[in-house]
DNA sequence: ATTAATAGTAGCGAGTCGAAACTATTGCAA
DNA sequence: TTGCAATAGTTTCGACTCGCTACTATTAAT
């Protein structure tokens, strides 16, 4: 039921990630990459070895694999990732970001800058009202976390890294410090 | 500078912002309408008369005409909104949204849904902190705030409605209720 | 009466979107 | 072991967005 003169805060706060949205999408346009790319080269950037296939990339973003592999053809023209097929499953391939990729990403946008600006406590606070609402929508569409590795329930600490329960391999400390497709949050119902 | 372990909040509370987009737009994608559609339909809606015109919508969009002018055709094309050439300015259209694009609008969206779920001072909060953030965005391009027409400096309460002083005309309940593109903000420089 | 500004549109090339059809592998079971 | 199903990734399709440039019509300014 829409309410015509008096619109509430929950409408309120969807025009405003609406609208936050479209003014950093059209900052991120006239850059070299549009929106779709940009976010996919900064998941790459931040996902672990196991986690850069374009079927973690689709799963991630939310959309198809069909999309995922058309993204990642383009930025791979650009010279931002490079493709390695992988020696096991001779199916599945894995992203790799490059020099040119990772330069990209370390400029900060117009909207992490302005972010940055707030005081820190509003900013914190933010963190963690978004993170509420990502787990819900997660949730109800039956999407993975993706959080990062060694705060999952298979991650282990060892001598010189650490070790993950699932997939039964060594971690080194850059893998288990970045985003796995596996990941599943360690206490899942706390409430 | 890109901290490699340990990502700040900034980046945090950006790919959250991201990420929710994302699965907001991905939810959007498998309806009717895109997701520029859809604000563009929503803009519409909460817009008054004087400001359904493309380049308005262009410019709350932060997108160009030519975009904005391909997106209402598409709108036109679905009997969502109809268009209506001013009698004054022959240069000049409006769009007026109809009863079926309403009815459209009416269906609240997954993200709705879990906004409505927030506690209710989580809510505001998330309200105000995106607010700030949108001015910031906004005042950094130079862009206009769009605000509600009543909250106007220009704008007089009179007897059976308003009136706005920069465009001399009596406003309607209405029109002074909605979002207005000639809006400035009332105590501009509060610090 | 020119000239300039403004409102809106058309067309271009790159790219996204979902969907469906299509390889090439890999896994499983009879 | 043969046969089939599941999986990983790609390609193509049609509709659309995006910025951009070029264009028409109208209105304003000199």
């Amino acid at each position: 039921m829409l309410n015509m003169t008096e619109p509430t805060d929950t409408q309120v706060v969807r025009d405003l990630i609406d609208r936050l949205t479209r003014l950093n999408a059209a900052e991120e346009w006239n850059g070299p990459l549009n929106p779709s790319q940009f976010s996919a080269l900064s998941y790459l950037f931040r996902a672990n070895r196991f986690s850069r296939a374009p079927s973690h990339v689709a799963d991630y973003l939310a959309t198809t694999r069909g999309t995922a592999s058309q993204t990642l053809k383009a930025l791979a023209r650009k010279e931002l990732i490079s493709e390695t097929r992988s020696e096991g499953d001779k199916r599945s391939i894995s992203y790799e970001i490059t020099p040119e990729g990772v330069d990209l990403l370390g400029s900060a946008t117009g909207l992490e800058s302005v972010i940055a600006a707030l005081p820190v406590e509003i900013r914190s606070s933010l963190a963690s009202s978004l993170k509420a609402l990502v787990m819900t929508t997660l949730h109800q569409r039956g999407g993975r976390s993706f959080g990062i590795c060694d705060t999952c329930v298979h991650h282990e600490y060892k001598e010189n890294g650490g070790y993950c329960g699932l997939l039964d391999v060594s971690l080194s400390r850059s893998d288990a410090t970045k985003i796995c497709h596996e990941h599943t949050g360690r206490q899942e119902t706390p409430t």
